[in-house]
DNA sequence: ACTGTAGGCCAACGCGCGTTGACATCGACG
DNA sequence: CGTCGATGTCAACGCGCGTTGGCCTACAGT
């Protein structure tokens, strides 16, 4: 299983822009408007390369898809500042890489790229929990609240583009999500009496 | 202009199914994986009459997609349930009425769609909390990041059905979910002082 | 220099789509 | 009964899509 000797293949370029170009354009259209025509013209080749190179649309969303949310280990953060934490975390990923948003848009209508989402959440946010401290009986709920308002953020933010949610700028909305998100994190089962802060 | 006698026409009862079938696509599959040719088939009829009676798909899914919050007047809500008021209210109107789900599905991809989610939350959200007593200056703020936790909700429950989520009964939705609004709505800004409940 | 192969382009396919216009049928009204 | 608009059907159009296969071209191994 050592497989070949890593050489390098002229194509690698031409693989590397049909990704980017696919990351683009799924980011901006959604999986159904985004055309293997369009990215190959963005790309400045031919559609037939993309073909080649993976398989089909599927194919190329799937290789276009590959996300990492590169979640810090939350068992090294202090307990009161894991909302924040995450909050700064999840903006800063998406202002620097549109992977998520092209996924968050084709989820909408594409069963696998919903799919993957899921399975990002399952396999990443929710272990990240699970590592916080958070009781492992609630941890998973845990998980999908935060989920819950950390998709709607990036929702209004990149894909609806609702205006004030658009002109608040990533402090400020650390500031008010991360609250959110630590209660979400610690407040104790069942969250019965209201607690506004 | 007081129009015609408003004598029914044998046509109403098409028209309505075509609204039927055109919502429940819309919802399932997007603006565009929704076909008129499928929501013709759904309402028995041919895709020639949906032409005939919206125009265009545009025009149908503009007919199929208006939509009323139903907000009650925040004005004569006692302030601390703002908060649980909204979220339950949210939770009952989408499990009612799937139009706000073909809607969000149909944002994420149709610009015409986006244009109208931003016009409803501008139009009746922000309306409503600028009724309940928030400083107008940051109103349209709080409306936003308001948007931000119900439309999450609302995408990770009905479009992307993250597990957790969806097995969470309304109640206990509401009751997570709840202080957050409330939070949104009355802390003070800035919102530096974390306060976790 | 010769050759095999990986990299790339071009032209075409079949399909389903939104949309159109010609034609059939019904029901109200003279 | 005859007419005419409203209601509905049918067949076709042009288009852009994902996808395919054949054909060049350039370079690595000998």
């Amino acid at each position: 299983m050592t497989g070949p000797p890593a050489r390098a293949r002229r194509s690698d370029a031409t693989r590397a822009a049909i990704l980017r170009a696919a990351r683009e354009r799924f980011a901006a259209d959604g999986y159904d408007r985004a055309t293997i025509r369009a990215v190959a013209a963005d790309a400045q080749i031919d559609p037939s390369m993309v073909m080649r190179y993976y398989g089909s649309k599927e194919g190329l969303f799937a290789a276009a898809a590959e996300f990492d949310l590169h979640l810090p280990d939350l068992a090294q953060v202090p307990a009161e500042q894991l909302g924040e934490t995450l909050a700064r975390h999840f903006l800063r990923r998406w202002e620097a890489d549109g992977t998520l948003v092209a996924l968050l848009r084709a989820a909408s209508t594409n069963p696998g790229a919903a799919e993957r989402m899921r399975g990002i959440f399952a396999g990443q946010l929710a272990t990240a929990v699970a590592r916080s401290g958070a009781d492992p009986a609630t941890a998973a709920r845990r998980a999908g609240l935060v989920a819950s308002q950390i998709l709607g953020l990036a929702l209004t933010r990149y894909v609806i583009r609702l205006p004030p949610v658009v002109e608040l700028d990533p402090d400020e909305l650390a500031e008010w999500v991360g609250p959110t998100i630590q209660r979400y994190l610690t407040q104790p089962f069942p969250p019965s009496q209201a607690s506004a802060g």
